[in-house]
DNA sequence: CTCTTAACATCAGCTTCTCTAATGCTCAAC
DNA sequence: GTTGAGCATTAGAGAAGCTGATGTTAAGAG
């Protein structure tokens, strides 16, 4: 089953290493289960001979009617996922607002083509909302930042995500190269209500660099946070990927702060064991949130990004 | 898919052990695949505190829809055998008669049992047909009696075939425990025609333990054989398993050779390498046609058998 | 209630399959 | 002919699956 879905995303990406990526697998294993396939229907499914390789009349056939099949199976799956949600065939997962754009909303696609059996389901909300979610049991993990810091929970790290300054367009920051956290000094910024762990890490970054910020208004939606920058001249401290669709669209600044700040990303669960598709989830966003080191991260600023 | 497949079995068949004689493995197995399906859907699909289980909703479901998406996916693989005869996802047997009620028919049906997504084409021939059709390629092996007798043909020896003694149930020998073989000097039988290898090897056995016996009739295919049996006081020296029918029906009597005599069966094939499909469904016969050695046999001429 | 039995679960060891990493091969474009 | 992108091939490591032996349990007998 998983060949045909591999062997029909390879049919429509016209591709083995790009049908490989996506599965997250190499290039070579592609290859070698394609040719597996091939050996158990007894029949070559592929025309090599030309570049790029094109369906002969068997692999048009099985491309066409595989995909109805594993459409099929997969359905079949996530309706057993719906039939006893409390098992294990489906995942819950609440994560603090920021993490959808900065983590999940690609992760997730990623995660649904390799294993689209699965139901998961995720629900955005404050940081505390997110704890007391895992606490009680109504998700099976939360995402948060900070993640050490929720007594009774146990955390695992997933990366740390790059806080820049971010700007008006017109801002007089909004073309320098980077700004020193002490020129922040005395500065109007815009920051997280307290309650907000974001804040009380942002305030000691400036303290310990010898700003003494002004903080003009306290808010707690980052989406808020944006409407706001690009209506006056304020400025924030952000997490990169939560304002770069802004930055590429030119309503917004993103300016690298020295020293560089990182704001730590990670998985909270309950002691309670995780069910199989809540651990597969987990393990999957550990593997793949990283390694985004501020290096890689210029980068992604830069339009590099995947 | 493989797993689906089983669990559909299960389902059916309400029994573990059962499905797992039907594809040829463990009970062992077939528990560990059934709990990798739960594991992956996330869900009990057995209700076990139940002697016999029940099937849960969950299982409900996966064993209805999953038989259909079996069948497709069988469907589909036959579809693409048939499209490219030639190539490998189908097998052609050329076999003689007698082969067919000893070990084809029901070998076939297993078979398929376990991989239904190849096509296995059987045809019947004399045995000098069958060597002449593998020769030219015609089918990928041939199943014969005397198999190394084919010179240029490679073969593998597939299990004694127990002949027995076949007269008409009211034959003056029918009722007796078993017949030497000096007891058929000079009574008259019906023998194969000259040109079938068990004339010569019937012959031989009855030379050597000093029957002179006289041949009435010379016939060429069993099911003539059985009605002569039938309507004469002939008799004849068949494999059993061809008339063990007839036996059972109470038409025909098979009474034991001493000393036994057994008919060596075979599979025959070219020298060039065997597509896949034909060389599993070779592995498949070799492994599953015996040892039925003459001892094993007697069972099944008392009705014991599977 | 205890014993027995049939049938599924579990475990350890082994085999087979599948993946990765490194390298080779080949069509097509220049 | 040369080059490069993209698939094939290989060996070796790791995972998954199978077997055979043994443990567990529901159902029925006594």
């Amino acid at each position: 089953m998983q060949g045909l879905r591999i062997f029909c995303d390879v049919a429509d990406l016209r591709s083995f290493s790009r049908a490989a990526e996506l599965h997250g697998i190499t290039q070579s294993a592609v290859s070698q289960r394609i040719h597996h396939l091939e050996e158990r229907l007894g029949t070559k499914l592929l025309d090599r001979s030309k570049r790029p390789f094109v369906l002969t009349p068997a692999g048009d056939l099985v491309s066409r009617e595989g995909r109805e099949l594993v459409a099929r199976y997969d359905s079949l799956a996530r309706s057993v996922a719906r039939l006893d949600p409390d098992r294990g065939g489906s995942v819950r997962v609440h994560a603090i607002y920021s993490a959808g754009i900065a983590l999940l909303n690609q992760l997730r696609t990623e995660f649904q083509r390799r294993r689209p059996e699965l139901e998961v389901q995720i629900e955005y909300e404050p940081p505390a909302a997110v704890a007391e979610s895992v606490r009680t049991g109504r998700c099976d993990f939360g995402i948060v930042s900070y993640p050490e810091q929720w007594p009774g929970l146990q955390s695992r790290p997933l990366r740390e995500e790059p806080m820049c300054l971010a700007c008006g367009a017109h801002h007089e920051l909004a073309s320098e190269e980077s700004v020193r956290a002490a020129d922040l000094d005395s500065r109007e910024l815009i920051h997280f209500t307290h309650e907000l762990p974001a804040a009380r890490h942002i305030r000691s970054y400036l303290v310990e660099n010898g700003a003494d910020a002004v903080f003009a208004q306290r808010l707690d939606n980052i989406d808020t946070f944006k409407s706001m920058l690009q209506a006056t001249e304020y400025a924030a401290i952000l997490p990169l990927r939560t304002f770069l669709a802004e930055v590429r669209a030119g309503l917004l600044a993103a300016v690298p702060l020295e020293p560089s700040l990182e704001r730590p990303m990670g998985i909270v669960y309950a002691r309670r064991r995780l069910r199989a598709a809540a651990r597969d989830f987990a393990a999957f966003l550990v593997e793949n949130a990283g390694p985004l080191t501020a290096d890689a991260e210029r980068s992604v600023q830069r339009g590099e990004a995947a």
